[in-house]
RNA sequence: GGGCGAUUAGCUCAGCUGGUUAGAGCGCAUGCCUCACAUGCAUGAGGUCACAGGUUCGAGUCCUGUAUCGCCCACCA
């Protein structure tokens, strides 16, 4: 056994550790009957990603949960992979063209597809390093990509069955355009702008008002004297009004109210519009009153389904007008919308033009303005797919932590709009649908964006010449025709990753690994994709399987720095986890990860944090070469002073108080980091371990250890044995959070004391197979804990005392105790050595409490003088004066006694009040019911509370 | 506008179903290189738990309101 050096040093043993748990098959879960599955499947990253700290925490979550089922014995599988990102990646490989001066046009779709494959066969993994750089326990024999066959495969599958059961459709949908460069832009891919512009207020004369216009079409050219009877609009867009089909007020704008149902003149069109009423508009904002333009904006598109209007495209690709007046036709947008306005005020329409900033998409590449257009897209049915989704969530099958997600999703399921899955970029799975050019001549549909003028918002039969099939079919089944394209679109990335719990595990194919590990148990996951993952994959997961993807659902925070800020590379204040990890090691970020956030609540982090985290590393560290040395030291080594595996319990009749103190306060230890990961409160496992492991058993048991070493023989071993004993369980709890330094020290501390053999024969040693620590309740002793906190409080008091006058460790005064309980009388004198030790003492004297203490001569009295009561005290001699101090922890037994008392007092008396009022006839008759009840469950609280009390008292009094 | 969260020590935060004297880390002060650890040890200072009401024998914890900060969604036509 070579010597451990003074100082932990992450980088020595992090990546050969994790190597040697990847070779040793650690990770890898078969599937059998055997033991219990118990499943996680990662929120796959995407393949362009690159670890931050929300991955981190992410990933962090999802080991902690992993390795602790994995070592309470469950088969326990966390399936890893990433996911393709669509336009993301596509975005990546784009950039690294265009350095090249190409655009992918110029290769032509397949080429540009195989190059992103040859990307991602270079790239693609480095977010998977990564993540077993943070020591992530994955089967990464089961790596998964969102495009594998398999998984492609199940893409299709799912489109089909969809489409079969009439759930998926086409239909057209408001998309970002780029005139500039032609082409559709996710939203993200169209960042709003403050953009300074103006808010044109438009007249549009009432029907039958006397103006000129009659009804369709009646007046032509456009009169030049407009009834005063108007009904004025605002907008920022005045080209767009060339498409209008409808004016939109709110239902209960007392102004319009009368208007509702009448019908107002589109000035220049001369179309009739329609006066609406929706709660969409807002009453305060321009005029109250609102232009529709279906075709050419998002709300207005929605307002245009739900009161089912007319959608008119005015514009061409390159957003020149068309399908409008002569006049107008081929006029690029802003040359028609200054035409406009001098149109509109010679005819007496214009109204007031104000200044106004609002917040405009622009082209991400070239800084176009976009143009909202109506383009033929396809959806999925949202619908019939929430119901068993809301359901599982209802009746509990599926649970949120914290539980306030769970209104946050319902809130969602429940006013549900369909799914447009369709994209217009390459990188992808292509939509399996195929048109045939014969049969769809003329209906528009193969060409894209040509002003198509179908709104539909419902499915609808399969048209003619769309044939939607897992293979290009030979010939179109109705013509004949051997004329097929297969769609351009790809599908939306979540149509893949909402299949990730059963696709990853093989369906549609029925394997073993799907009936072994589906349902998983937990997802794990950030709040940002509860709708856009969490959501669909519950909805996926009935769809395919009938059954939930998972049972839990844990929603963590949002890493942000400590200004409150999300975390971002415009804003600079990232934190790089892989620096972290190169300055202070795995486990502390892990660490400080994992105790900064609560349940939920965001993550604020600043780089001091992870000191922390690597000192208690350290801590640990020395804790266990210490232990190392004095079971050299005892002869503990090479085996065989430990008999049984895991660790046997000493003989309970040669343990010294300390010694069942430390044993006493590690069972509460495990009981309360179990109840924690139970419940995810990950920081609160962490920060249990971190106070048990530095305070009791660092900071008391240890320095006791070396005292009672050297007491004698049989105390040495015994103290040695609960110290091998001690650490070795709490390495083993602490395992999920601090992998590699627990691995470090518990495979020296195994070997130098032999006490550790694999659970089944054959498995290497490791910690992470090493069983889960479980409570002994029989170790579980409240006397020897009362006894040492007694003697902490004494150690404690001399020490501040000390502190206070400035005795020096050299001199070692005489201490005379005065303690009431014989029981700690005894305790005392037994351990003498020990005070002695830990408060650098001279003698020490144990004897009864005085009726008053002695004053004579005394520096400092007490503070406290109940005068005729036994005083719990301590008397120092300092420089030939006796200095009296009052034995907190001692006084305080005998206080918190008769504060209990007087409470069960209290808690008695009114629990008697209120039996006899439950008693009595008249007032469980008399008074309304919701009182009686009230009545009776306070009963109940407090009956429960007083027997809380009781049973403390009663403990403290047997003492 | 809709929804959600936060407000506790100088700073960053814990405090689960109401119940001993409200805790930690960092920072600060004092004394210690005590043979596991100076990435350490001991001791200390520092809090009207945002504010105002209410429920209760008892409120940091539950309820109502106010103020401030923040997040998500929708969005100014």
């Amino acid at each position: 056994m070579t010597e451990l050096p003074p100082q932990y040093n992450p980088q020595d043993v992090e990546e050969s550790r994790y190597k040697w748990w990847d070779e040793q098959g650690l990770f890898h879960a078969d599937p059998g009957p055997k033991r219990t599955p118990y499943t996680i499947v990662i929120p796959p990253p995407n393949v362009t990603g690159i670890l931050h700290m929300g991955h981190a925490l992410n990933n962090t979550i999802q080991d902690i949960l992993i390795r602790w089922r994995r070592m309470q014995g469950f088969s326990a599988l966390w399936v890893p992979g990433t996911d393709h990102a669509g336009i993301a990646t596509q975005n990546v490989v784009e950039k690294a063209l265009a350095k090249e001066g190409k655009r992918r046009q110029d290769l032509g779709r397949d080429a540009f597809i195989r190059r992103v494959w040859q990307w991602k066969e270079q790239y693609g993994n480095t977010i998977l390093y990564q993540l077993k750089r943070l020591g992530s326990s994955c089967d990464w024999r089961r790596t998964r990509f969102t495009m594998d066959e398999g998984l492609s495969e199940a893409v299709t599958a799912v489109f089909l069955e969809l489409y079969r059961k009439g759930l998926i459709y086409r239909g057209s949908y408001i998309i970002n355009w780029c005139p500039r460069c032609q082409t559709a832009l996710a939203d993200e891919e169209a960042p709003r702008q403050q953009t300074q512009g103006k808010l044109y207020h438009i007249r549009y004369p009432l029907e039958g008002e006397g103006s000129g216009a009659k009804g369709e079409g009646a007046v032509s050219p456009p009169t030049l004297r407009p009834s005063p009877a108007f009904i004025e609009v605002a907008t920022t867009r005045p080209e767009t009004m060339l498409g209008d089909t409808a004016i939109a007020v709110h239902p209960k704008d007392k102004r319009y109210k009368a208007l509702i149902g009448s019908y107002a003149i589109l000035p220049i069109v001369n179309r009739r519009l329609p006066i609406i009423a929706d709660d969409a508009v807002d009453r305060e904002f321009g005029t109250g009153a609102v232009k529709v333009t279906p075709a050419h904006d998002p709300v207005d598109f929605q307002l245009g389904r739900k009161h089912k209007l007319e959608f008119i495209n005015v514009m061409t690709d390159d957003a020149r007008m068309a399908n409008v007046p002569e006049a107008y036709k081929g006029l690029d947008r802003y040359d028609c919308r200054s035409k406009l306005i001098v149109d509109l005020e010679q005819g007496g329409f214009l109204g007031a033009i104000d200044e106004h900033a609002h917040n405009v998409g622009h082209c991400y590449r070239c800084g176009t303005v976009v143009e909202p257009r109506l383009s033929p897209q396809w959806f999925v049915k949202m619908e019939p797919l929430a119901r068993p989704a809301i359901k599982a969530v209802k009746d509990g099958v599926i649970t949120f932590h914290p539980a306030r997600w769970t209104k946050v999703y319902l809130n969602w399921m429940e006013n549900i709009q369909d799914w447009c899955i369709s994209r217009q970029i390459w990188w992808g799975h292509r939509l399996p649908v195929y048109y045939c050019s014969k049969c769809a001549r003329g209906s528009g549909l193969g060409a894209r964006g040509k002003g198509s003028q179908l709104p539909a918002s419902s499915p609808q039969p399969p048209a003619e010449g769309i044939i939607v099939s897992k293979s290009k079919p030979t010939k179109c089944p109705t013509c004949g025709s051997t004329d097929l394209k297969q769609d351009e679109d790809v599908l939306d990335t979540w149509f893949s990753s909402w299949l990730w719990p059963f696709s990853t595990l093989g369906w549609p194919e029925k394997t073993k690994d799907l009936a072994c590990f589906y349902p998983t148990n937990t997802l794990v996951t950030a709040q940002e994709i509860i709708f856009f993952w969490v959501a669909r994959m519950i909805m996926a997961g009935y769809f395919c399987m009938k059954r939930p993807p998972f049972t839990a659902v844990y929603i963590h925070g949002t890493v942000r720095d400590i200004t409150g800020k999300k975390m971002s590379k415009s804003l600079g204040n990232i934190i790089d986890p892989l620096d972290i990890i190169k300055q202070y090691g795995t486990d502390a970020l892990r660490y400080t990860l994992v105790t900064a956030t609560a349940i939920g609540q965001d993550v604020f982090l600043s780089e001091e944090r992870f000191a922390a985290g690597r000192n208690f590393a350290n801590k640990l560290w020395n804790a266990t070469r210490f232990v190392l040395s004095t079971a050299r030291g005892s002869g503990l080594g090479a085996r065989g002073s430990i008999d049984q595996p895991p660790v046997p319990s000493p003989q309970p009749r040669t343990l010294s108080v300390p010694d069942r103190w430390i044993l006493s306060r590690l069972q509460r230890t495990i009981e309360r980091v179990n109840g924690s990961l139970e419940k995810f409160l990950f920081n609160e496992a962490a920060t249990t371990l971190y106070d048990f492991l530095w305070h009791d058993f660092c900071d008391w048991y240890l320095e006791v250890s070396k005292i009672q070493a050297v007491a004698g023989r049989q105390s040495q071993v015994t103290s040695n044995r609960v110290l091998v004993q001690v650490l070795e369980t709490s390495l083993r709890l602490l395992h999920p959070t601090m992998p590699f330094v627990t691995e470090e020290l518990w495979q020296h501390l195994t070997r130098a004391t032999g006490d550790m053999r694999p659970a089944t024969k054959g498995a290497p040693s490791s910690i992470m197979v090493a069983p889960w620590p479980k409570a002994d309740k029989k170790l579980v002793d409240a006397e020897a804990e009362r006894l040492f906190e007694q003697l902490q409080g004494v150690v404690t008091a001399i020490r501040t005392t000390r502190a206070e006058l400035n005795v020096p460790l050299e001199s070692r005064p005489a201490v005379r105790l005065a303690a009431s309980q014989a029981a700690v009388r005894s305790f005392f004198e037994a351990h003498r050595p020990l005070l002695q030790a830990l408060a650098a003492l001279g003698t020490v004297d144990v004897g009864a409490a005085r009726e008053s203490p002695p004053r004579a001569g005394s520096r400092r009295a007490t503070k406290d003088s109940g005068a005729g009561k036994a005083k719990d005290a301590a008397a120092m001699v300092v420089d030939g004066v006796e200095v009296f101090m009052p034995l907190a922890g001692l006084i305080d037994a005998g206080k918190e006694r008769s504060r209990l008392q007087q409470r069960v007092d209290e808690l008695t008396k009114q629990l008697s009040g209120i039996e006899a009022r439950l008693k009595d006839a008249q007032f469980t008759a008399k008074a309304p019911k919701e009182v009686v009840d009230q009545t009776k469950e306070r009963h109940a609280q407090i009956q429960e509370t007083l027997k809380k009390f009781s049973d403390h008292l009663a403990l403290l009094q047997s003492m």
